[in-house]
RNA sequence: GGGCGCAUAGCUCAGCGGUAGAGCACUGGUCUUACAAACCAGGGGUCGUUGGUUCGAACCCAACUGCGCCCA
C-alpha cells in the first residue's frame, strides 16, 4: 500500500483499516511511488542466462531531441502491454530502451543555441562542435526517457542504449566495412535531394511532398521549340531539349541545335523515350545537374552536367543573375525572357508536387553531388523474401502489399550526410588517390596527405542495426544469443519503409551466418495506426489540435490514457482520441477501484474455490463468463487485437461483474454464514483474475488493488490467468440469463410506471421454478418487498413463465403499460413476419443450411408465444 | 498521374453471407448503505449511390461519388 492510501485509510471509520481504500482512485498519489518500487525491485530487468523462453521487443528508438507525444504514448502502451503479459506468462521478457542521435535535428538544435551567442559551428570547428552536442545531450537531451516513466513503461533501464555510444558506433563501423567489402556500398555522383538550409543531402524518405501552388511557364527556345517548366531558373543549366523518338511532329528537330535564351549557348535536341509526348508540347528542357529524370537523360546522351546553383541555393551561372537566391532568380529570369518575347504561356497558380525537407520544411533542391550509397537490390530482395517465406509476419496481413510494393521497388539509399553530428564515414583518402575503408579494429592510415571522408552517416544507418546492436553485436554476447531474433517489432504503418525495411535489410545481412530462420531481426511486425483527434483529424502543432499526453496523465492518470489508447487500437487503423474518452477510461479505473473496495469491505478473499456443485447459479455464471473472457483476451492478444481485448475486459468488468454479480452478491453477503463465505471466495477469485488480466494495460491501478486484495508482492510478477474450460457452464449461463431477463422486465415496468428507483413495492412472485432459490436476490435487484397478509395486486406482468403481481397502491398508468406492450408486440410481429416469409420460401428451405432453417423455425415459435403473451396482457388491460 | 485503403447511430469505430452492435454524446428518472467519475430506464441507423451474384447482401463482384494515405 502506498503512503497516500495508508494516510487516507485512517479517515475511514468503518471497514478493517488494513483494507480501507479512499472512495475515489487518485492516480497522482500512487503512480510515482508504484513505479519507483517496480524499478527498485528490478522487475523489468532481464536475465541473459535464464531457461525461460525469451521475449524481446526493442523500443523504436525515440529521437534524442524529442519529447513524449501521443504517438509515443500509443506505441509504448501497446509494447508495454505485450511485454508485461509475456512476463506474467513466464517468459524472460525484455523491453530494450534507448534513443537515436537524430543527426540533422540535433545538429539544428545545437546550432540554434550557438546562434543565440552569435557563434556558428564553423567558428568552433568540428571537434569542439561535436563536443558541444554531447554536452547538450547530457544536459537537455532525452527528456522523453523521464516521460516514459510517467507512462509506466516497463523497460530494462540498465540496458539503455544510444546510437552514438561506443558499442553501437562499433556496430556501425563493422557493418559499413562489411558492406563496403561486399561492394554493397559505393560512392557516386548522382542527383540527390539537397536541403539548402540544413546544407546536407537527404534520402528519398526524408523528403515530404505536398501539392503547392507554383507557376508553369512555357518558354520558346530558338525559333520553334517550346518547353514548359515550374522552375524557370534551371533553364540556365539546360544542356539539351528532348523529344520522344516516335513523335512525328518533331522528327525534323532531332539532331539539330537550338539557342538557349539569355545564355547564347547552343544546345542539341535529342530523342529519348522518357519524354511523354502527351504532356505539354511534348518537348522538354533537360537540366542534368538539377533534376533526377534529366540526369538520366543526360547520361544516356552523354550531355554535360552544368551546375548553376551553390549549396545555399544561390545562382552561380555567370551573368546578371549570379548570386541571386533561387526564388529571386525565378521571377527575374521570367521577366528577362518576357522582355525578349520568349514567354509563350504562363499558368498561375499551377498546383504541383513540391518536395520539402522533413526536418525544416525548406523546399528541397535536386542537386548533383558526390555521395555514398547502399546498393539495396540484394538486401531489399532478402527483406521481401523473409516476409514471403513467412519467417516474418506482418500484422495486420493487409499491410503486406504495402511492404512488397516498397521493398520490391526500392531505390539505392543515399547514406552520406554533410553534417558533423553522427558516425563519420570510415573511409580515408590517400595522397596518391588511394581509398581505404577502415574496420573497427583497423588502424586508420596515417602520414602525410591522408584525410578521412568529411561526411557522416544517415541516422537510419545506425537505427537499422538497433535490434541487434543494442544486444552487443558484433560481439557474440549472451544477450545477443538469448534475445536475437527479437519476437516483435511494434511500429506505425507510416514508417514501415523508414526503418522496418532498413532493420530487415541489415538484420538479415549482418546475421546471415545464423541461418535464414535466425537471421531475421524479429518474427512479427505489429503495425499500428496514427493518433488522431476526436474528429479523426491528424494531430499537428501547426493545426493547433496537438495534445500533450502529460496533461491528460495529470488530469486523469496514466492508466486512463493507456486504456483509452489500447481500447482504440485496431491493427493498422488510426486511433482517434479525445478528452471525453480519456475521462471515460478514468471512470472505468474508478469503477474497478470501487468494486475492489466493496469486495474488501465485504471480506473478499483469495483462496481455493469450492467445487462447482457447491456454488450458486450466479457464482457459476460469473466464473463461466470469466473463463470465456480469459480465452477471448488471450486470442485477441495473440493477434494484436488490443481494442477487442480491452472491450472484452471492459464489458466483463463493468456490465457483468459490477452490474450483476456484485449487486447480486449483496444478498448472500448480508445473510452471512456459509453463503457469505462462498461469495467472498468467488468475489476474491474473480477480482484477482480480472486485475491480473487488466494489468498489462492499466498497470498502476491494478497494482494497488491487486496487492491490497491479495497481500502479495506485485501483480507485475503475478502469473497470467489461464482459461479453464472446466468452468464453462451453459446451464448456469442460461439460468442466469432468465434471471436477468426477469429483472430487466420488472425494471422496465417500474420505469414505465414512474416508480422511483429506490421506491420499494410489495409484489408476489410465482412460477420462478429454476431460479426459485434466488428470490431474495431478485427482490433486492428489483426493489420488490415480500407482500403482507392483506396484499392486493393492482398490476401484473409475466416474463418467460414468471408472474409478478405488484401492489402499486394507487393509479396504475395503463397507457404507459399499453405503450410498452404495444411496442414489444410490434417487434415480435415483425420477427414473426420475417420468419414466416422465409419459411414460406421453397428456395430457402431447399438451399439454406439445415441449422439456419431450424433457427428460423425456432424464432417463429418464440415469436408466436411472445405475441400470445403480449396480446393476453393487453386484453387484460382493456378488460379493466 | 500511379497504387492502396476507407465510406455502418450525432461522434469515433466494431461487425464482413443468415433477426443491425459498442463506447462516448443524447432524453427521462434517481444520492438504492462500492462508486453521482455512479445507478435504472429510454430514443436513435432504408449500413455512400447504382447495378450484379445469391434462397438470402452492411458483408461477395462491378461501376460511380466522396474522403484519406503512400508514391511520382
Amino acid at each position: 500500500m502506498t503512503e497516500s492510501t495508508r494516510a487516507a485509510s485512517s479517515d475511514e471509520a468503518s471497514g478493517s483499516p488494513e483494507h480501507a481504500l479512499p472512495t475515489v482512485f487518485d492516480p497522482a498519489a500512487v503512480e510515482a511511488p508504484v513505479y519507483a518500487r517496480w524499478i527498485d525491485r528490478g522487475y523489468f530487468e532481464a536475465d541473459d542466462t535464464s531457461d525461460k523462453p525469451p521475449y524481446c521487443i526493442v523500443i523504436p528508438p525515440p529521437n534524442v531531441t524529442g519529447s513524449l507525444h501521443l504517438g509515443h504514448a500509443f506505441e509504448h502502451t501497446l509494447i508495454d502491454a505485450l511485454v508485461r503479459r509475456r512476463r506474467m506468462q513466464g517468459y524472460e521478457a525484455l523491453w530494450m530502451p534507448g534513443m537515436d542521435h537524430a543527426g540533422i535535428a540535433t545538429q539544428n538544435v545545437v546550432e540554434r543555441e550557438l546562434a543565440k551567442e552569435g557563434v556558428s559551428r564553423h567558428d568552433l570547428g568540428r571537434e569542439a562542435f561535436v563536443e558541444k552536442v554531447w554536452e547538450w545531450k547530457e544536459e537537455s537531451g532525452g527528456k522523453i526517457l523521464g516521460q516514459m516513466r510517467r507512462l509506466g513503461d516497463g523497460v530494462a533501464w540498465s540496458r539503455e542504449r544510444f546510437t552514438m555510444d561506443d558499442g553501437l558506433s562499433r556496430a556501425v563501423q563493422t557493418i559499413f566495412k562489411r558492406l563496403y567489402d561486399d561492394e554493397l556500398i559505393y560512392r557516386a555522383e548522382r542527383i540527390i535531394n539537397w536541403c539548402v538550409r540544413c546544407h546536407t543531402a537527404l534520402s528519398d524518405i526524408e523528403v515530404e511532398h505536398s501539392e503547392d501552388e507554383g507557376e508553369l511557364i512555357s518558354i520558346r527556345y530558338g525559333d520553334d521549340v517550346v518547353v514548359a517548366t515550374t522552375r524557370a531558373e534551371t533553364m540556365l543549366g539546360d544542356t539539351a531539349v528532348a523529344v520522344h523518338p516516335d513523335d512525328a511532329r518533331y522528327q525534323h528537330l532531332i539532331g539539330t541545335e537550338v539557342e538557349l535564351p539569355l545564355t547564347g549557348r547552343k544546345i542539341p535536341v535529342v530523342a529519348d523515350t522518357h519524354v511523354d509526348p502527351e504532356f505539354g508540347t511534348g518537348m522538354v528542357k533537360v537540366t542534368p545537374a538539377h533534376d533526377p529524370n534529366d540526369f538520366e537523360i543526360g547520361r544516356r546522351h552523354d550531355l554535360p552536367n552544368l551546375t548553376i546553383m551553390d549549396e545555399r541555393g544561390n545562382i552561380t551561372a555567370p551573368g546578371p543573375f549570379e548570386g541571386l537566391d533561387r526564388f529571386e532568380a525565378r521571377p527575374a529570369i521570367v521577366a528577362a525572357l518576357r522582355e525578349q518575347g520568349r514567354i509563350v504561356a504562363e499558368k498561375r497558380p499551377y498546383l504541383h508536387a513540391v518536395g520539402h525537407c522533413s526536418r525544416c520544411g525548406t523546399v528541397v533542391e535536386p542537386r548533383l553531388s558526390l555521395q555514398w550509397w547502399v546498393r539495396v537490390e540484394p538486401l531489399a530482395k532478402a527483406a521481401g523474401d523473409a516476409v514471403r517465406d513467412q519467417r516474418v509476419t506482418i500484422h495486420p496481413k493487409s499491410m503486406e502489399s504495402r511492404w512488397f510494393g516498397w521493398v520490391d521497388d526500392m531505390h539505392d539509399w543515399c547514406i552520406s550526410r554533410q553534417l558533423w553530428w553522427g558516425h563519420r564515414i570510415p573511409v580515408w583518402y590517400g595522397p596518391g588517390g588511394e581509398v581505404v575503408c577502415v574496420g573497427p579494429d583497423d588502424e586508420p592510415p596515417s602520414g602525410e596527405g591522408w584525410v578521412q571522408d568529411d561526411d557522416v552517416l544517415d541516422t537510419w544507418f545506425s537505427s537499422a542495426l538497433w535490434p541487434f546492436s543494442t544486444l552487443g553485436w558484433p560481439d557474440e554476447t549472451p544477450a545477443l544469443a538469448k534475445f536475437y531474433p527479437n519476437q516483435v517489432l511494434v511500429t506505425g504503418y507510416d514508417i514501415l519503409f523508414f526503418w522496418v525495411a532498413r532493420m530487415m535489410m541489415f538484420g538479415l545481412y549482418a546475421n546471415a551466418d545464423k541461418g535464414p530462420e535466425q537471421a531475421v531481426p524479429f518474427s512479427e511486425i505489429a503495425l499500428h495506426g496514427m493518433v488522431r483527434d476526436q474528429n479523426g483529424k491528424k494531430m499537428s502543432k501547426s493545426f493547433g489540435n496537438a495534445v500533450d499526453p502529460l496533461d491528460w496523465m495529470d488530469a486523469y492518470g496514466s492508466d486512463a490514457l493507456r486504456f483509452t489508447l489500447a481500447r482504440g487500437a485496431n491493427p493498422g487503423v488510426d486511433v482517434p482520441i479525445g478528452e471525453d474518452w480519456v475521462q471515460a477510461s478514468r471512470n472505468f479505473c474508478n469503477k474497478l477501484w470501487n468494486a475492489t473496495r466493496f469486495a474488501l469491505m465485504s471480506g473478499a478473499k483469495v483462496g481455493d474455490l469450492p467445487p462447482a456443485d457447491e456454488l450458486s447459479v450466479p457464482d457459476r455464471w460469473i466464473l463461466s463468463r470469466l473463463h470465456a473472457t480469459i480465452a477471448e483476451v488471450d486470442a485477441f492478444y495473440e493477434d494484436f487485437q488490443f481494442a477487442k481485448a480491452c472491450d472484452s475486459l471492459f464489458h466483463f468488468a463493468w456490465d457483468e461483474f459490477c452490474d450483476w454479480y456484485v449487486e447480486l452478491a449483496k444478498t448472500p453477503l448480508n445473510e452471512g454464514g456459509a453463503d457469505a463465505e462462498r461469495t467472498r471466495l468467488v468475489l476474491g477469485h474473480v477480482l484477482d483474475t480480472l486485475l491480473r488480466l487488466l494489468h498489462p494495460v492499466t498497470p498502476f491501478v491494478t497494482e494497488v488493488l491487486w496487492t491490497t486484495l491479495t497481500g502479495d508482492e506485485s501483480v507485475v510478477v503475478a502469473s497470467w490467468p489461464e482459461a479453464d474450460h472446466g468452468w464453462a457452464d451453459p446451464q448456469a449461463e442460461a439460468g442466469f440469463a432468465g434471471l436477468q431477463r426477469l429483472v430487466t422486465e420488472v425494471r422496465r415496468f417500474r420505469s414505465d410506471q414512474g416508480l422511483k428507483p429506490g421506491q420499494r413495492v410489495a409484489a408476489r412472485l410465482s412460477g420462478l421454478d429454476g431460479i426459485a432459490g434466488y428470490e431474495a436476490e431478485i427482490r433486492s435487484l428489483t426493489r420488490l418487498n415480500v407482500p403482507a397478509e392483506e396484499f392486493t395486486a393492482t398490476a401484473s406482468l409475466t416474463v418467460s413463465g414468471v408472474t409478478v403481481e405488484l401492489d402499486l397502491s394507487g393509479a396504475v398508468d395503463v397507457e404507459a403499460e399499453r405503450r410498452r406492450l404495444g411496442k414489444d408486440l410490434a417487434a415480435e410481429r415483425k420477427a414473426l413476419e420475417q420468419s414466416v416469409r422465409k419459411l414460406d420460401n421453397e428456395q430457402f428451405l431447399a438451399k439454406a443450411p439445415d441449422a439456419e432453417v431450424e433457427k428460423v423455425r425456432a424464432r417463429r415459435v418464440s415469436a408466436e408465444a411472445e405475441i400470445a403473451r403480449l396480446e393476453s396482457q393487453l386484453a387484460r388491460l382493456d378488460a379493466r
